[in-house]
DNA sequence: TGTACTTCGTTAGGAAGTTAACTAACGAAG
DNA sequence: CTTCGTTAGTTAACTTCCTAACGAAGTACA
């Protein structure tokens, strides 16, 4: 295989902002890197050489001459995303601006399956250049290799599953699938535009994906966001359990709600939230009080986190927190107790996991290239 | 009043190098700023001919040739830092190195009288470049000047009072109270080394003050960290109410339930949470029962904390947080709940809000100059 | 169809910073 | 008291990127 010689800087600079627009004309470029025309024009130049960009046609601005336009060329290779998801695992190839290349899924015992099917329907010869696999857990450092790992046996089995299916070589990155959905409804959702937000994902157990400045938080153990720890139930007479929290406003908590709330008058009684919020829809009871006092205590989750962080967007996501239902219950709440905070519904929903993560992928990939880290071959 | 030039991109680097040390060495500079030995000659060059760095002696690293050592000179000029705390206003003036120039202090009602005073003990002739002002209130910006001010009106009229005092053309911030304080631990208190904390301040009022990657998290509104909106009480069948928190586990509190606990044969009642702490470090009851109690609290706020955040370090302060006899029981009750997590107490006291405030004047100052921001004269 | 106007891209000169090599200053060992 | 190793600072050649000006390639309109 050839070296590959490293990039100039503003080679580097170029490419990256090339593969955020997708594609775009030599002004254009030069703008949104903030370089003079002529060292784009260099580095343009630079990057065909290397077959990471390509001309892909021209463009009339109206008026003038009209700009040749640019977009990936062949080098520049894909990156693959991985959802370790509770009840199936989600795999995505891209190209380094993010278009999808390949697709798969298959239940989440056959994950390693959904990996090779994926890689197998990625364009061949080009390089992969990142890995970022999303699991319900925390992450954390490895003992002996030092690579990341889930921190508990929730996710560890399948992540070892899914490990060998990899190709050696690329760098894998793991990420909470809470953070990757946030990122998701950052970039493509209901925070487009933000630079911090807070995603407040609700379904069996509930989470929370920082952004600040554009960036995820993860703390110092990966555990940021872990609302499952907020002390609950708290008062002057009453002692927290631990993670008792979960087990009151997760789904698990309003389906039982409703096992013990419906009569035998009130028809049949709905055994997943999406039956109940659709009952409550329609005005019935008691799924219509069931989901108000759902909106309250999802309303209180928000306020706590509000208090600490005030991140002035929360976007509600999960299976029993993305139904606009909830939203007049959970601002009236919100504002009742605390600051006064934007509250949306997800737009991306069960998708967002991957999306997410392969915007993970996608920026880890650009930054293989700028900075010539080299894949081993 | 002569044109400052503006000074040249590496010019500015070194002295915001120059300014963090103290005193260097051309050698060191280099390194710190990571520009090379010519690069630096000339920007000192460049920094002695506009009197912003003056040779100050010399140092020998015992072998070799000893290196010219150079210090801030007279035209960098000095900040001012107030805190308008509740009891006090406390004001220093600082070199942009963090050297104090000039302290004061006044009872709150005679907060103007400290500004004066400390303006006068500053070196006349040197520009004053940054002014930043400590208060115990979320900051918002004024519907009309585009200012910042205090949002509530707690804070306001002291706020009034003590602009007045203040000379115009210098560009003055307001800031929290309690993000000052945590600046102050980070860069010379518990936290120091740290990049990211949280500082949890517990006396009448409960705050936290949230440090990420050396940067304060302000939040959307300049409200993250007010804990006082956490939901409480917040059980199955108990309504959070607004602000409920603060009388739970302010110091307010403390001493109500001493009060309450206080038997005839018990001895004196303190009166103040210092008394109480005193009684409790001799083994006294029922003053050590109450005391881990509170401690026990305190773990309670800290775990909501961890449960969002994950700082991997809190730092304890305020009139009933800071007391070391705490820190047992808060690690014991975090430790139960949620993430290990480090808790120290902090280092610095009452005086953490001013130090942290001219830690933030020296950095808004050394912007000031190297971005060329002028001052009116 | 030619002329004016606008935008794209290249060429030329200059500013700022880097590396490499050299000179200067200092301590320690013979 | 000289010599050697080490560290400080300067000089020179080179790199990178910018600004400014100009030629090239389009559209609009008489």
């Amino acid at each position: 295989m050839a070296e590959a010689p490293r990039l100039t800087e503003s080679a580097g600079a170029v490419f990256a902002v090339l593969a955020q627009a997708g594609s775009a004309t030599r002004p254009q470029l030069a703008s949104l890197a903030g370089l003079s025309k002529p060292t784009v024009s260099a580095a343009v130049a630079e990057l065909e050489g290397a077959r990471l960009a390509t001309h892909s046609g021209t463009a009339s601005s109206g008026t003038g001459r009209s700009a040749a336009v640019y977009g990936l060329g062949p080098a520049s290779g894909s990156v693959l995303a991985v959802d370790l998801g509770p009840a199936r695992t989600r795999v995505r190839g891209c190209a380094l601006d993010g278009t999808l290349l390949a697709e798969a899924s298959t239940p989440r015992a056959r994950a390693a399956d959904a990996v090779r099917e994926a890689l197998d329907a990625l364009p061949p010869g080009a390089p992969l250049r990142a890995i970022v696999v999303a699991v319900g857990d925390v992450t954390e450092p490895d003992r002996t290799s030092g690579a990341m790992r889930p921190a508990t046996a929730k996710a560890g089995p399948v992540f070892d599953a899914v490990s060998v299916a990899l190709p050696p070589g690329v760098p894998v990155h793991l990420e909470n699938n809470v953070n990757c959905a946030a990122l998701a409804e950052l970039h493509e959702g209901a925070a487009r535009g933000r630079r911090t937000f807070g995603y407040l994902r609700i379904g069996v157990g509930i989470g929370l994906g920082i952004v600040i400045g554009g960036q995820v938080l993860r703390g110092a153990n990966g555990a940021a966001g872990e609302l499952a720890r907020l002390p609950y139930p708290w008062d002057d007479d009453r002692e927290p359990r631990q993670e008792a929290l979960e087990a009151y406003v997760g789904s698990g908590a309003l389906l039982r709600r409703a096992a013990q709330a419906w009569g035998a008058s009130d028809g049949p009684r709905p055994r997943t939230a999406d039956r109940l919020f659709a009952l409550a829809a329609q005005g019935r009871e008691p799924a219509r009080a069931l989901v108000a006092r759902h909106a309250a205590d999802v309303g209180r989750l928000a306020a706590a986190v509000t208090a600490v962080l005030d991140p002035g967007l929360l976007v509600l996501g999960g299976s029993t927190g993305a139904d606009p239902q909830l939203l007049p219950g959970v601002r009236a709440e919100l504002e009742r107790l605390s600051w006064p905070t934007e509250v949306v519904s997800s737009q991306i929903g069960d998708l967002g996991t991957v999306v997410g993560a392969a915007r993970l992928a996608v920026a880890q990939g650009v930054q293989n290239v700028t900075e010539g880290a080299q894949v081993k071959d």
